[in-house]
DNA sequence: GGTTAGCACTCTGCTTACGAGAGTGCTAAA
DNA sequence: TTTAGCACTCTCGTAAGCAGAGTGCTAACC
């Protein structure tokens, strides 16, 4: 299905004016305010062949018209101008990360806190990760009687604690040798070459609480990124009128936690290289059945990597959504690739 | 000041049934409710009276009676009858928490979420913390080229990351002299204790970067709790009439942000031992107004300790909150000294 | 003197009515 | 194919009317 050239710009003009005022568009007010050389009348011919094709719907008749989600679809993928950010903007996003400390952490959190108040909707950034990580370090340190910390350092860069208890009353030193141990066994190793509990026989008591443990957090650790996206401008998002009523922003409010977000994101939906949008119930249906996704993937092709984006309603600046997601996304990568290089 | 029995029985009832019912209380209908002996004539001299003494108000000619900010103040502090939980409601808060590992992280986590979810309000809880933290021990472990990941344990037993950059490539062979050598000489001292920046001066030059980074961590942990109490159940709360306006919700929501609260909290308010009940402008003014808190102290006399409690409108049944948080404010002090003291 | 019945009055919230405004669909003419 | 014209429809804001709940006051009662 392609739309004539006049049939596809009046399509691309409901559209925006629709994102840009949230109120259904007349044949009139279009004709108006984009001086087409055409009266309404024939812009109303165009809509209502516009309505068949199911590219935009009435709220009731004798309104305006609205783009459907298939609209929305044909005008990001036929329609919607390619945009860059303008060099000023770049700059804008640069300046904020090159103030940031050099804390992988903290760029993600920062990603997040761009896009939110860039696109004046709620953004999702997932942390790094590798999607094998590996054992790198691992420390034991004296707490009180039988028990200790236990702090292993991963490949994707984190540190991780845990209190351990043992059977019976370790000092440091006795601590300090069953660390060196277990470094030379299990150093550089991902979980699953792990024994299993029941190849732990072999191993003595006190090693086999250290060596579950620290298989626990590395599982924990390869599921983390998916677990607890950063969620930043819930409260931007919810200003937009398509929430103005209390009780649709109390369900959106419950469809942005955090964990609710981690099995709804589509990141199937996401193809390799560029910016992959969802929109209305092409998800699956529930609370984000009017909200769109805008992601990307970030991070080096065998390294560590997560995925950004932002959620917002199908009525959304889609442009300037894929625009800010994909340079913050090239953003992160390239200060990732630098990290890993040593600058 | 002080009310007549009768006169005083009737505000308990008027606060008791609009904490029900959220909605202004008449004569007419209290006398039905509660099979007063008296007409609903006398019982509107009567609120002529207690209006007068500024304890409840109209919110306009006609309408019933609704407390205002010192009626509830005189509830609470004369009126109120004093709850216990039942063994059944303890039994259940403690079956929680005997469920949960023995991490302390998780424990203050449930305490919050049994807080919410019991009392359909906002939960608050700070992290327990020393009012002098001392570092307990540091350790470098080699990243790449010149980088190294410091990790450093405190003696409010939680370990803290952050990546470092040498300005010349260290190894962990020299990485492990190094922090030999600086366990010694800082092990076991607060801040206070740290050289300032002037007199770190005969220290090396990898010497002076882990200090000062090892100082930085320990001042933000002093503060860190004070600045991001963990927040629980802000939808239970926002489910209640009072802000079935979206415009308030939208104010509220940003009110029950973390960063927000961090300074938000009346922890002056909190005397020794029992429960502090703030409420409505008796905090600053601004979004809390309308809004009482209602808080304890939990943990250990000499060591870590923290604040609890819950944040809600000024229609709260306080009874509950107050046994609630009275209840987990202390299963959690006692959990923090069997930990303490090794079981 | 405290208590109560009675009554006029008031304010909210809901329903109904109505007109202005914006928009549509259709028909017939250009 | 485009456009002018027109009847029709739906929303939204305002006003009016009315039931319901509650108050304050007065006068009678114990």
């Amino acid at each position: 299905m392609a739309l004539s050239e006049r049939r596809g710009r009046i399509l691309a003009f409901i559209v925006d004016d629709f994102i840009d005022s949230a109120t259904p568009i007349g044949s009139q007010s279009l004709v108006e305010r984009h001086a087409l050389g055409l009266s309404s009348a024939t812009v109303r011919n165009e809509m209502a062949a516009l309505e068949d094709e199911g590219l935009i719907t009435h709220p009731h008749t004798s309104a305006g018209r609205i783009p459907s989600h298939r609209g929305y679809r044909y005008y990001v993928s036929s329609l919607m101008p390619e945009r860059n950010l303008s060099s000023q903007e770049q700059f804008t996003i640069l300046h904020q990360f090159h103030q940031a400390s050099g804390q992988l952490e903290e760029w993600v959190q920062l990603a997040a806190s761009v896009l939110a108040n860039n696109l004046h909707n709620v953004a999702l950034v997932t942390q790094p990760r590798l999607l094998e990580v590996r054992l790198k370090h691992l420390q034991l340190v004296e707490l009180l009687d039988n028990r200790a910390l236990l702090v292993v350092v991963t490949t994707d860069s984190g540190a991780h604690q845990r209190t351990l208890e043992f059977p019976v009353t370790m000092h440091q030193e006795a601590l300090s040798r069953l660390a060196t141990r277990l470094n030379a066994e299990f150093g550089n190793k991902t979980v699953a070459e792990f024994p299993s509990r029941e190849d732990a026989a072999p191993l003595g008591e006190a090693e086999s609480v250290v060596v579950s443990a620290v298989r626990e957090l590395l599982l924990r650790e390869e599921q983390a990124a998916v677990e607890a996206p950063i969620v930043e401008g819930v409260r931007e998002m919810l200003r937009q009128p398509e929430f103005g009523h209390s009780d649709r922003m109390l369900d959106t409010l419950e469809a942005v936690d955090e964990r609710r977000l981690r099995d709804a994101i589509p990141s199937g939906a996401m193809g390799e290289g560029d910016v992959a949008i969802v929109i209305g119930d092409e998800n699956r249906a529930g609370p984000y059945q009017d909200m769109s996704f805008v992601l990307a993937r970030y991070g080096l092709p065998g390294g560590a990597s997560g995925m950004l984006g932002v959620l917002g309603p199908t009525r959304m600046a889609y442009g300037d959504a894929v625009a800010n997601v994909r340079y913050v996304s090239d953003v992160l990568t390239e200060l990732m690739r630098r990290l890993h290089e040593g600058e």
